[in-house]
DNA sequence: TTGAAAGCGCTACCAT
DNA sequence: ATGGTAGCGCTTTCAA
């Protein structure tokens, strides 16, 4: 790798004068610049990003940790983190903590050493003691620590009470829904909208209410035992898109037909609610432009720039598509 | 951040004595050893893997570039780089390049500024020469660039011949195929695997392949297209997932069913297909493998270990579901 | 067995 | 306007 020196004596100046003028700052005529520029064409000069992040105390670099990519919820978000960052010249390192406390830690230490200059990360068992203890820019995504802690969420439990009003206007007599894990907030908040719509019709007890763990096996599970235990159910909804499509697999089994005899709601708007037929009613987050959000408030704090609000919980609307 | 010489003043010793025991190189005695490595657990010492980076010229990090990480194909290959990575203490860059070549280079070019130690690239557009010229470690996934560059891939006509046997055997009489890019290495050895299938029936023409853009909504125009034309269609071999599922759509669409009048395979075996009605009959590929694969190949290359073979053509198998 | 010091590539201060 | 140089935190000779 040629380095700066390089470039200094093929131009005939000090590294001093390279560094200037590749970073723009201190005086340089005219004509050392022009011979400067052409040594660094001439020796195809790209400045060495370590060496700078040693001194600099800064990598360019932000880490992003999410539970897993695999789940049709965080690519969308990724790329979204990833395309503002490029643009924003940074860089992003990508991990995968399985929801782990063990494995987040040891991300958040591995983070630390590398240097990165901020952390995106998507948790519930993180807690705001570690985060402040970390003392670098920190933005929480799709989950909400703390008051205190930068945060982009969205309107859960409004999203819920449309849903379930939705299923209502649709002339659904009895709705169940199936909850995502309830210690996580978000999945605790659709559970309250949806009961917030519910709680006073006179069939409701908490039996329409199955638990699933936001993947689709624990949704087909608790559908199958919430349509044994209710036969009479005609609406689900679904705390996220990935049971939804579970429950449409449940009823599909058991020879019911959506929405014919189940009509059926789910929530994130993740891009396979598009492929399934019949296509998924859900309440859809702004997921892209979450992830932008994130990533540019999270380089805002970076380069200390003013950042008017710290706190986002951002609007869902629904789709209405064949399920429903 | 505590550095190493708080850590050597704490414990009382030198800052090379410190660097000794964190690399257990060179002698130290029982004695000092445990002094150090009780002031590093006092200050809760992590060595700063920048200024390391700088001395070894090499930063544990690894780049990956897929054109897109929202395609369903690459969550599950870069979780496994990941996973692989992290486990042999490596850490990985993101990056999304649309295919567009000036993405690529641009990424390139980063990537080696930050002196990541390998590269992991999905690409076609790519040249052998532009790799070689980077000078560093690197693998080809998905993708044949050159047998010079190491490279993992899947038995494409193999798998193609698979689907489209198959297809003759469940009885279909009349077969299309929706190709992908035929630019792209992949997309065409499918299409050539089909064609070696069906090229000697007497029905068998050109305009029985449709072309797609590994995408849903060109498979639903392609798939409309071609029922157009030959109404006496009854099965199609989509050259991915995200292809079959258009198929379904469109097939679905002019009130046919699936599969008792058109049978539908596809290609890849990403987790979607398990998550569509019907659910898709798929030739998988070993995605996860494949990813695991690359980073520990990378990696071997990396740090100088023997390497068995560099070019691995993995196979791929049916799996039979509902969509045939 | 340990420590002093050079040096990785770069930036920024201080001279000139 | 330009150059010399210290120093970012670490590793690795070389000497002691």
């Amino acid at each position: 790798m040629v380095s700066i020196k390089d470039v200094a004596s093929q131009a005939g100046v000090s590294v001093a004068t390279v560094s200037r003028v590749l970073n723009s700052k201190g005086y340089v005529s005219e004509d050392t610049r022009k011979k400067v520029e052409q040594a660094i064409a001439e020796l195809n000069y790209k400045p060495n990003e370590v060496a700078r992040s040693l001194f600099k105390k800064q990598s360019k670099t932000i880490g992003l940790i999410v539970p897993d990519i695999t789940n049709p919820y965080f690519p969308e978000l990724a790329r979204a983190v990833e395309d503002t960052a490029a643009k924003l010249g940074y860089t992003v390192i990508l991990c995968n903590s399985d929801g782990k406390t063990e494995k987040e830690q040891h991300y958040l230490d591995v983070l630390m050493q590398k240097y990165v200059d901020g952390i995106i990360v998507s948790s519930n068992t993180i807690s705001e003691r570690q985060i402040k203890s970390l003392q670098i820019p920190f933005v929480s995504i799709d989950r909400e620590i703390s008051k205190d802690i930068p945060t982009i969420v969205v309107e859960n439990k409004k999203g819920a009470k449309l849903a379930t009003q939705y299923l209502q206007n649709k002339g659904c007599m009895r709705i169940a829904h199936i909850s995502g894990p309830l210690n996580v907030v978000n999945a605790n908040e659709r559970c309250e909208g949806y009961k917030e719509v519910v709680r006073n019709e006179q069939w409701f007890n908490e039996s329409y209410i199955g638990n699933g763990h936001f993947e689709m096996d624990s949704a087909i599970e608790a559908t199958l035992e919430l349509l044994q235990l209710h036969p009479e159910i005609d609406g689900i909804f679904a705390a996220n898109d990935t049971m939804a499509i579970g429950a449409i697999k449940a009823v599909h089994k058991i020879g019911k037909r959506t929405p014919d005899d189940i009509a059926i709601v789910g929530f994130d708007g993740i891009s396979l609610s598009k492929a399934t037929t019949p296509e998924l009613t859900t309440i859809e987050q702004p997921i892209y432009e979450m992830g932008e959000k994130a990533a540019s408030m999270l380089i805002e704090f970076i380069e200390e720039k003013p950042v008017e609000k710290t706190f986002y919980r951002l609007d869902v609307g629904l789709v209405e598509r064949e399920s429903s």
